[in-house]
This record gives structure tokens, C-alpha cells and sequence, in this order.
DNA sequence: CCTTGACTTCGAGTGCGCTCGAACAGCTAG
DNA sequence: CTAGCTGTTCGAGCGCACTCGAAGTCAAGG
């Protein structure tokens, strides 16, 4: 397979899949009579599994370091499980964040008054902002970013 | 409240604070005797708030666009509902797509043989990784990062 | 008077994850 | 032969969200 078709059937970029290569996320690609890549298909559902890590916030280096241990065959199997683990476990800790958010998000839109005919002067209560509820702040921890 | 209070109760660090003055998180801020900002308490509710929309995913850019608005009184309250509605609407997809990351996660690491007992070479049906399911893989839509 | 320490502004630098474009190579069709 | 397409390498550049550090100001304490 091409990386056109690759990229096609992934939805990464020609230019993300050359990036991912270099960076070690790839493993050795053969090459046909042009010295074009020809990638096996199985790329494919390794690629399917990098976008769910990186779906949910793996950093690329941890994956670089997933991909290491892959290729260095059977015996790195625990320590893969291992940090799958860990990273499900932080994907949890995100989801739970996110829901608390979403409540957060949910009142402060209840704030706005209820329906498009309302909005009158007496409603601005929501000029107040911050949390209705407490306006826990805390450290920063976990954050989450891009849309595109 | 000084810069150093703020940073303290809201966990946001002082150039982090006196960044999203300049970008215009934050309204104008007064000053005491010695130029120094003297921050309304009011301002950490609004922190909150912000570090929701962070937490959430809110890039910088929409925050501003939001916090624009706020600042221009409230006829701008039905464009500030709308704001949150439509980022309450992309959180609940980020949160959907996370948790199907996150079976398909537990799928993988179970495919890991169960515990740490076993772990022999017959079980390395995961080095093919991908998704044992089915290999989806689709479009990049929403993607999650940082941490800490 | 001098040090300490918290503040100020400013612009440059950082880390991440790509993204882009220039310059070139090789195959295929017309 | 030439055009057009796909591919190649390389290094530079970008957008984001800060982060850092230098150089200066000010008030209080010893």
C-alpha cells in the first residue's frame, strides 16, 4: 500500500505518517522498485490503535515508548500491559473531570435564563459567573486541548 | 487581592495570570499605590470558570470571544448561551469518544493475558494489534491533550 | 542607608505535534 | 519527448498556551 492510500484509510496526513516514521511511532517500512513505501496493511489497525491513544491524551512520547516495547517482541508484554493500565487509569480520571464539568457548564447555562423569550434585565445573575455551586479551583492537573 | 494571592487561589501561575490580562481574559484590573493589580475577589470565581472551560477544551481563542462578550453587558447574554451550549454539545462528543477509547483500552489490555502470572508466549495474539473489534478508524474529529 | 522581596514590563524562548514547501526522482500516458 | 502525477528528503515554520528571565520599581524592616 501507497501512503496516499494509507493516508486515505487513516486520516492521518502523508506528511504525519513521514513524521510518525521518523519520530519511531512507524516500524521499518519496505520500500518497492522506486524506493516508495509500501506498507503492509496491518499498518493500518496499528495506526487505529496510535489515534485511540492519542484520542484520548496519550502524549506521542509515551506512544514512542509503546512502540519500542512492541518491537522489542513478547518479553515486553507486561510492561505494555502496565502502561496501558496506567493510561486507562488516567483516561477515567479525565472522563470523571469532564462529567463534573459538564454539570458545572450544565448549571451555568440554566443560569442564562431558561428559553430564547426571556433574557430580561433582572436575569443577570449569571454576570457573576464562576461556580454556582463552590467555585472550586484547585491545582491544575489534567488538561485537555484541540479541536481540528 | 495581590498577583502572588491569586496565583495561590486559583492555580494559575503569576505570568499565566498577567498573560490572560494581555490576551483579555481578564478585565481590567486595578492597580494600588505602587502600580501593583489589586484583583477584585471577584476575579476568582471567573478564574473558575475559566478552568473549566479549559479543563474542557475550550481553546483560548473561543475563552476570549466568551469573556469579549461577558464584558459587553447583558445583550450579549443570549451569544453567551449559545457559546456554552454549543461547547456543552462538543464535550459530550469529546466524552463519548473517550469512553469508546476506553472499551476498546480494556479490550486490549484483557487481550494481555489476564494476570501477572501467566504471560507466556503462546498469548501474543496483541502484537497485531489495532482494534480487535473492528479496525475503525475514520476521520481526526477531536483530539485530547497535556498533561500537567 | 541598604537589603529584601514582591511586584512591574518586555520580548524571547519552550514543548508539542505536526505542516509546509522546495527541490528532486521515477513511472505512465499521450 | 514531455507533461503530469505520485512519490522522495530535508529543514524550516506554525499555532498554541504558556514560561522564563532580565532589568527595573517600590515599600518595609533592620
Amino acid at each position: 500500500m501507497k501512503i496516499a492510500e494509507l493516508a486515505r484509510r487513516t486520516g492521518f496526513s502523508k506528511h504525519a505518517l513521514r513524521y510518525y516514521e521518523r519520530i519511531g511511532l512507524l516500524p521499518r517500512v519496505t520500500r518497492d522498485g522506486a524506493r516508495h513505501r509500501d506498507y503492509d496493511p496491518s499498518i493500518v489497525a496499528w495506526l487505529g490503535f496510535l489515534r485511540r491513544l492519542k484520542t484520548t491524551g496519550m502524549p506521542v512520547r509515551e506512544m514512542r515508548r509503546y512502540a519500542a516495547l512492541r518491537s522489542g517482541g513478547p518479553e515486553t508484554i507486561a510492561a505494555r500491559r502496565a502502561m496501558l493500565e496506567a493510561h486507562r487509569c488516567r483516561v477515567h480520571t479525565d472522563i470523571a473531570e469532564l462529567q463534573a464539568c459538564l454539570v458545572i457548564l450544565d448549571t451555568k447555562i440554566a443560569g442564562y435564563a431558561g428559553d430564547s423569550q426571556g433574557m430580561t434585565d433582572h436575569d443577570v445573575s449569571n454576570d457573576r459567573d464562576g461556580d454556582p455551586i463552590r467555585a472550586g479551583l484547585a491545582k491544575p492537573r489534567g488538561d485537555r486541548r484541540a479541536r481540528g
